[in-house]
DNA sequence: TCAAGACGTGAGTGACCACTCACAAGATGG
DNA sequence: CCATCTTGTGAGTGGTCACTCACGTCTTGA
C-alpha cells in the first residue's frame, strides 16, 4: 500500500485537482480533499507541487493540451473553411459532454479567480488559436473563399467568441442554464440542429460579399 | 460622526462591495475590509444584511438594474433592426468604459463562483433579453427584415453571444488580454473600427437570405 | 541482511475571515 | 434634562484550510 507513486496515481491526482477545481473554483477547492479523494496524502501533494497555485496550474495545463488538440484538428486537412468549422462544431459538443470539466477549467480562469496569471494565461492560450484563425481567414480571403471587406482579425475574434460561448453553454451551470433559457429546455438533445444554425450565422457572416450587395441593387431596379 | 446610515452611505456601502466583488470575487472579497473601505464597521453592514451572500445579491442587483437599462434602451425607438444593433454596441462601449465594475459583477456569477445561485440568477437576468431579441427576430422575419430561413430562437442567442463577449472584453482582465492578442495591442483605441466590423458580422448573418443564394447560383450558370 | 537514503503520511499549526455581542453613542419624548 | 430606545462599533470567537514536519515505511546496494 505504501509505494512510490505510479504514473497512473499521478494521472488520478490531476484529474481529480480538475473535478475539484472545474466544480469549485480555485479558492473554494480544498486541497485536503483532492488529496483523501485522490487517495494520497497532503504531503505527498505538496512534494510534487510547491503549492496550489503550482497545482492548478498544472491542472489547466493538462485541461487545455486536450482542448488545443481540437484546434490542432482545425489545421490539418484539405477542406474548405466551412466543412471544417462544421467539423470543429461538431468536435465542440462530442468534446463538451465527454470532458466539460477541461472546459470549466477554461471557464475559471476568465474570471477574476486567476487575475494574477490572467496575461500569461491568455497568451499562453489564445495565442495559438488567434494565429490559426487570422491565417486562415486571410489565406481565405486572397482565394476568394470569403468575402473581401473584413477585418480577418476581428472576423476571428468574433469567430471564436462564438465558439468559446458554445462550449461553456455546454459546460458550465450558469450558461447551460441560460441556453435553455433561449433556446427551449431541450436544447440539448438536439445537437444536429444547433450545429446547422450556428453554421448558417457564421456562413453567412463570412460570405455575403460586395459582388452580392452589388447584385442585389441590380435586382431591386428591375423589379 | 456617529448618525443614523444616510442613503449616501448605503449607496457607498454597495458600491465599495461592488468594486471589491468586482475586483477580487465572491470568495476572495473581504467583508472587513469592504466595511473599513466604506467607512463603516462589520458590525452595521450585518445589520443591513444577512450574510455575505445576501450581500453580494444586493451589490449583484445594483449592477444588473444598470446593465438592463441598456438593454430597455434597444426596445425603445422605432428604428430597423440594425440601426439599433448599431445603438447598442456604441451603448456598451460606453458603459462598459463608464463601469467595468457591473460587468466584471455579471461576469464573476457567469464562473462557477455562485453556482448555487446560476439557476435562479439566469432566468433573473437572461429571461428578459431572450424575449425581447427572440420576438425582435422573429417580427423581423415577419416583415422581412432579415432572412427567413433561421430558428429566431438560435440566432437571439448567437447575438447575444456576441454583445456578452463584447462586455467582457472591455471589463475583465483576461478577456480584455485575449482581445489585444486577436486584434492588437491598440483595439481599445479603435472603438469605430470595433462597431463596424461588429456590424458587418451580425448584419450579414441576419440579412442573407435564400433569395440572394438562388441569385448567385443563376449569376454561376451564366457564367 | 541491514544501514542509509528516499519517499509517503497525516496530525498539527498558524493565518485568515465571516460573523457576533457587549458596549457606546446618538435620537426621542415627556 | 434624564430615561429609554434605536442604531453603530470593533475586538473577539470559532471554524476553515493551506501548508509543515517528525515520523514510519519502502528501496537500494554493498
Amino acid at each position: 500500500m505504501l509505494k512510490k507513486l505510479t504514473e497512473e496515481q499521478k494521472s488520478v491526482i490531476l484529474e481529480t485537482g480538475i473535478a475539484e477545481f472545474a466544480e469549485k473554483g480555485l479558492n473554494q477547492a480544498n486541497i485536503n480533499v483532492i488529496a483523501k479523494k485522490a487517495g494520497i496524502s497532503v504531503g505527498v501533494l505538496y512534494k510534487y507541487y510547491k503549492d496550489k497555485d503550482a497545482f492548478f496550474l498544472a491542472c489547466l495545463r493538462r485541461s487545455l493540451d486536450f482542448l488545443e488538440a481540437i484546434i490542432a484538428d482545425f489545421m490539418n486537412g484539405e477542406e474548405k473553411m466551412l466543412a471544417r468549422v462544421a467539423k470543429m462544431i461538431r468536435a465542440l459538443q462530442y468534446y463538451s459532454r465527454l470532458h466539460p470539466n477541461y472546459v470549466n477549467m477554461y471557464n475559471e480562469i476568465t474570471s477574476g479567480s486567476s487575475k494574477k496569471y490572467a496575461p500569461m494565461l491568455a497568451r499562453q492560450i489564445e495565442g495559438v488559436s488567434a494565429k490559426v484563425y487570422t491565417e486562415f481567414i486571410t489565406k481565405a480571403k486572397e482565394n476568394s473563399d470569403i468575402r473581401s471587406d473584413i477585418n480577418p482579425m476581428m472576423f476571428a475574434f468574433f469567430f471564436d467568441n462564438l465558439l468559446m460561448m458554445m462550449h461553456f453553454s455546454y459546460c458550465s451551470e450558469y450558461y447551460r442554464e441560460r441556453f435553455k433559457i433561449y433556446c427551449g429546455e431541450d436544447v440539448f438533445d438536439n445537437d444536429a440542429l444547433i450545429e446547422s444554425e450556428l453554421l448558417k450565422f457564421i456562413e453567412s457572416a463570412f460570405t455575403i460579399d460586395q459582388s452580392a450587395i452589388v447584385h442585389k441593387g441590380q435586382m431591386d431596379i428591375k423589379s
